[in-house]
DNA sequence: GGAGTTCGGGTAAACGTTTCCAGGCGCTGG
DNA sequence: CCAGCGCCTGGAAACGTTTACCCGAACTCC
């Protein structure tokens, strides 16, 4: 016991009288005579051995370690990806590495750059937007990744996406169908893509119900609660009957902003959120809110890495549906002819693996904060 | 480039003209000529050398990895500590590696073996139960391991704990100053430390104001929102005029089954919830809470580890304010005698440095969801 | 000018595994 | 009975570092 008095491999083959190579076979289930295998066993058992993780992986070049890098890890929808890849971590017998990047670019290249010292054998990144330097470090990357989030098109990296233009129609859609007529819009920093993508969405199912769209029913901010209040506050002179959140968070803030003033959700203002995050259940009154799929996406994320990782690679993703028509891809690039399903995989990849690209379908979970103007008539006079 | 294309010492020192020691020299700071110095560097810039994590770990016995285990990632408590302890790991070039037991023992246990893998250099675990066979996990853990909840006296473990007895007694006073006299208390599991904790602390503050313990105001449910409204639709029947909850997703539950009554918060009742989470600011109306110092204890539970690991760690930590009077320890045995402070630091511990425990001070932070009761009378008929 | 000192750098061992290779032994088939 | 073939096994190399040790050269001091 030279060192920490840890057994080791040594020890083993002293205890059992056989050598190291017989110890690691055995212990690795390769085939052994049978006393052998016995003594190997017993002496380990007795001596409480257990392997050394990393000089494992020093020979053997994998770490069994996942990274995941997201902007905060105090947003709902992080916890959850982070929830859904432990998961899959797990069950795969790796370990999950968490880096909170606190949304600064640079720190997320230096985690892209940081695959280089042989820590993890790959990384799920979740870019608060995408440079050229991104691009630039995502091709160089020492270790596959998978990017949560719109990718240019021709990036040879995996990618799932949600799709928020389709998802902020959806819930516009619905206000419309509840009978709004004139619907708020809180945003988060345009000069994101899913900023801009909301706003597309937003905008596209304006028009397709025949509403006008005015600008003072728009507001851009920061994500967060307070940022929600403050932004609700400076929409109510343009006199909204409902409001559309471009997260749960702030949508929290909006309908804080208006209880706090008397008004009534939905009688007065019917809100919506989007991500379907815990928050919305915990709201009050419970928000309706779009899934995005967050759990989804950490999931998917999870196995296609690991998929890169294992090697057998060349299983396709079972392809998604097919998306309605009229709603648009995620990706910032103008989407193919209206007619032609847009492209699932592309052709240029790492390792011979066409890049794949997957993405969550968005889901309206219907709650009372948006309830049918006639149904809470009803009620109200009940 | 044998191995996967990536620089090594090696090959740095072949492009530089030197030794591999003269290499590893030069890039860890240590003296050389000036041109040897030179010509190094450029040849590690030039070929974009990262050293090898993993065979520096082999070498050095330290992976610079910390474990954190906690029993639900989706709990905002634990998302707290999370973020405490990589803002500590961080700073300290530390990586962080989750693992999230689910509340399961033996997966607990399962952690604390894994120690011996070498694969991080420390753990913080939050157990949700210490059991006989925790504890000689603990003992015999191979490396060093801080807990975050109570420990009995006598392991030798360092430890953060919450003081949830006298946190519960802050909240259950708070309703008493605000008018309350039948303040009920929806609990959590009670065979769980806290939950034991927390209705000893609730009794105590209820004996203190003078009112009657009752037996029908007290429920035992799982942690959970949905648990919280069915624990309080159980308890209306017995009439209570506040309801102290042990954590705040319970009473957020507890207040979505009220307001879904049409009963109003605070008027008909008040609510308050403890760990002063997210989730209090965000409900409606937003809940008063204890604070428990989850942030404090993550990064306090962090620095104890760092602490153990950096080898100085001889400094005591700086001793928390004695608790005032009257408020017992978080630990299950019993308190020394009620004149005489509670010790801060047990004798016995590992490596020389003797065993730290340190207790967060509980934080009443009031919101609306427990106005006076004066006060809303007032303004209900402003 | 020689001996002692200092400094810099090279060689090699070590961390704990896995794995390649070759040798030994027993068995089978001729 | 011998050749040949497998199966086990042990020795040794390799993964990429850090570091103990040693050697040579330059310098200082008497």
């Amino acid at each position: 016991m030279p060192n920490g008095g840890q057994p080791t491999i040594v020890s083993i083959a002293e205890r059992a009288g056989v050598s190291i190579a017989s110890v690691s076979r055995v212990l690795n289930g390769q085939g052994a005579r049978r006393d052998t295998t016995e003594r190997v066993r017993r002496a380990a058992a007795e001596l409480g051995y257990v392997p050394n993780a990393v000089a494992r992986s020093l020979k053997g070049g994998r770490t069994r370690q996942l990274t995941f890098a997201m902007p905060d890890i105090g947003n709902p929808v992080y916890v959850a990806m982070v929830r859904a890849i432990q998961g899959v971590a797990k069950a795969a017998g790796y370990r999950l590495l968490l880096h909170s990047t606190d949304a600064v670019a640079e720190d997320e290249l230096a985690v892209l750059r940081s695959l280089r010292d042989r820590t993890s054998d790959g990384l799920i990144l979740v870019p608060i937007r995408i440079t050229e330097a991104h691009i630039d470090a995502l091709v160089e990357a020492a270790r596959p990744v998978v990017v949560i989030g719109s990718l240019p098109p021709g990036v040879p990296v995996d990618s799932v996406r949600a799709d928020s233009v389709a998802g902020a129609a959806l819930a516009v859609r619905h206000l419309h169908a509840v009978g709004r007529r004139r619907i708020a819009f809180v945003n988060g920093p345009s000069d994101t893509v899913p900023g801009h993508n909301r706003e597309r969405g937003y905008r596209s199912a304006l028009a397709e119900c025949g509403l006008p769209h005015d600008p003072e029913l728009v507001a851009h901010t920061d994500f967060g609660v307070d940022a929600g209040a403050r932004a609700m506050e400076r929409l109510l002179p343009a006199r909204p009957d409902a409001v559309f959140c471009a997260n749960d968070q702030l949508a929290l803030g909006a309908s804080h902003a208006l209880l706090g003033r008397g008004l009534r959700i939905p009688e007065d203002l019917a809100v919506a959120g989007m991500d379907d995050s815990e928050l919305a259940k915990l709201g009050w009154p419970p928000l309706t809110s779009v899934d995005l799929g967050s759990s989804e996406r950490g999931r998917r994320a999870a196995e296609l890495l690991l998929d890169r990782l294992e090697g057998h690679g060349g299983t396709p993703p079972d392809p998604p549906p097919a998306p309605e028509a009229g709603s648009a891809s995620d990706a910032p690039g103008a989407p193919g002819a209206p007619g032609e399903p847009a492209p699932r995989a592309t052709a240029s990849g790492t390792r011979g693996v066409p890049t794949r690209t997957s993405t969550a379908r968005p889901r309206l979970v219907v709650r009372a904060s948006t309830a049918p103007a006639g149904a809470t008539e009803a009620m109200r006079f009940a």
